[in-house]
DNA sequence: GCTTGAACTCAAGTTCACTTCAACTTTAAT
DNA sequence: ATTAAAGTTGAAGTGAACTTGAGTTCAAGC
C-alpha cells in the first residue's frame, strides 16, 4: 500500500509513533477517521499525520483524549487543524503549561523552606499542603491537597 | 476512644485529611500500622500522622506509593520519620521536583517557539517532540514521547 | 494451493490509587 | 434492651489510555 496517496495502518504507526492499536482506540473515540480499502483495511491519508502530531502534543500538555477531541471538534467539518487553529489553541495550552509550571515552582518552594526543619506538620508544612487548600477552621480538618492542576497524569505511551 | 493516646481511624482520618479506607488501604500496602482493640478495631500512635504527613508530601512530588513505601522501609524498625530522615529525603525529592520543572519549562519553551509557526512537525516540533527522543535516523520513527519525569501523575486523592 | 505476515474485530486485561459495596460486629448512648 | 453510629472484612468497581489475546480474514509470494 505504498502506492499513491494513502498510508497504512503499520505505515502511520511508524511515522506518528504511536502504536496501531493506540491508532485504533484514537479512532473508536473519534479522534481520527479513516477509509477502508475493498478488504476492509483502514487506509490513512497523510493529513492525519498532522492531526496525530496535534493530539500527541496536547497530550503533552496534559490534555485527556475527551479533551482533545473536544478542540478537534471545533474544527469545522472534521478539518485538519491550520496554522491558525494551532495558534488560537496553543495560546491555550500555553496558560495550562504556565499554571503547573507555578503549582510546581510553588511545591519546590515549600519543599526548599521545609528542608531542614524537619517540622512535617499536616497543618502548616508547605509541601505536605502547598496549597494551604482547606487550611480554614484551626481545629478541624487539616487536609492536604495538589492543586487541580498537578493532579492529572502526564502520560505518553 | 478519645482517651489517652491512641487514636480512632476517623479520628485519624479527619486530622491526616486521608479517607478512612485510604487508611486501610496504606496497612494493606505496608506503608503505616496499627493496632488492635480487643474488639478488632484499629488504633493509632500519634506518630501515624507524621507518617501520613511524610506520605502525603512524598506523594505531592509524584512517588509510587511503592516507592514511598521503599523509602519507609529504609528507616530502621518501621520508625517514623525524623528530622534527620526527612533532610535527606527531601534533597531527593527537590531533585525531582527540579527535574520536573525543567522538563515542563522545555515544554513550554517549544510551544513558545512553535506558536505562530504552525509546523506541527512530528520530526521536529518542540512540542510535540519535546525533548528530541528517538529523533535519530533521519527517514524512521520520528517517535515523539514525554520526558519520563513528566510521565507519572501528580494525583491527590 | 499453501504459507506467511499484516490486518481485522471484540472482549477482556493492565496499572495506580483508591472507593464502594455487602454483610456483619462492636461500641456508645438512650 | 434497643438502636444507631462507627468499625470490620474481602471482593469488586472506578477511570484513563491503552494493550493483549483469541480467532478470523486479506494480500502477496512461491
Amino acid at each position: 500500500m505504498n502506492t499513491h496517496d494513502v498510508l497504512s495502518i503499520s505505515e502511520v504507526a511508524e511515522r506518528s509513533g504511536f502504536a496501531a492499536s493506540a491508532l485504533r482506540y484514537y479512532e473508536s473515540q473519534g479522534l481520527i477517521s479513516a477509509g477502508r480499502t475493498p478488504g476492509g483495511r483502514r487506509c490513512y491519508e497523510r493529513g492525519v499525520l498532522r492531526r496525530l502530531a496535534f493530539i500527541r502534543a496536547a497530550s503533552n500538555v496534559g490534555l485527556t483524549l475527551e479533551e482533545i477531541r473536544a478542540e478537534l471538534d471545533q474544527l469545522p467539518a472534521g478539518r485538519t487543524p491550520t496554522k491558525a487553529d494551532w495558534t488560537r489553541m496553543s495560546r491555550h495550552w500555553r496558560a495550562r503549561l504556565d499554571e503547573q509550571l507555578a503549582a510546581l515552582q510553588r511545591l519546590r518552594d515549600g519543599l526548599d523552606s521545609c528542608i531542614g526543619c524537619g517540622c512535617l506538620s499536616l497543618q502548616r508544612c508547605g509541601i505536605s499542603n502547598p496549597a494551604d487548600v482547606a487550611a480554614t477552621s484551626e481545629g478541624a480538618p487539616g487536609a492536604a491537597y495538589l492543586p487541580a492542576v498537578l493532579r492529572r497524569p502526564h502520560r505518553v505511551r
